[in-house]
DNA sequence: TCACATAGTTACCTATTAGTAACTATGTGA
DNA sequence: TCACATAGTTACTAATAGGTAACTATGTGA
């Protein structure tokens, strides 16, 4: 879900989650976000390989459903930080549960 | 990631899980699969409005993650069972704290 | 012999997502 | 005046994912 428009909430939670975050580059953005505040250009270094433009997208369609907070400062060259909102914030457990199973999955593979 | 092919995990236990089930149908597929073993049928009309195709080639990437199984009886018709794998099973909380974020959001948008 | 049911497969097409590379805006300081 | 740095935007293209509808295999029973 990269584009930008209205979204009617799917009747289960899960498959509303699923809608709102459940895509590669969402996950590793909140997972940048969960270790604080982040520059464009810090989020660009953490996330192998993104394009400014599919991160622009993606966090352009983050803020609009609320997950994340745009502040720009009036500096120059000009400073934009992104961070979690409060219900962003609440997706640390998910995050760590994403972690979790990640790790069992890989030390799993590890020893085939 | 529908694709079937040699899959190399990246370092961040994140990302691995991203990988791996970040993906809109096969959150919905695991949703189901935790109510228990269920048929192809079955998890056609419980994952609303995905085609044959698309679920076939989940469950057979999945299958071969080692996410789920698959049992084939020897009835006619033909009957097949997909079920969580051990390892699938233990994505469990994870879908939980998918739910509880989930309704989260939702009552928040709702009393907007 | 034929229709039925399940569990797919296949070919073809469309839609969505991502990648690339060049370009924009802005104020500062050499 | 010109280059610099940040944070994007834009046009174009490529890759991936999904939709549709018809088709396959199999043994049963009318």
């Amino acid at each position: 879900m990269t584009e930008l428009k209205y979204l009617e909430l799917p009747p289960c939670p899960v498959a509303t989650t699923a809608l709102l975050i459940g895509d590669h580059w969402k996950i590793l953005i909140i997972r940048e976000l969960l270790n604080g505040t982040k520059r464009f250009g810090e989020l660009t270094k953490g996330l192998d390989g993104i394009s400014n433009k599919v991160l622009s997208q993606h966090l352009k369609v983050m803020e609009s459903r609320g997950l994340i907070e745009r502040r720009v400062y009036a500096e120059v060259p000009v400073k934009v930080e992104y961070s979690l909102t409060d219900i962003g914030w609440k997706l640390k457990p998910l995050i760590h549960e994403m972690w979790q199973w990640g790790e069992l999955y890989k030390s799993i593979e590890a020893n085939k």
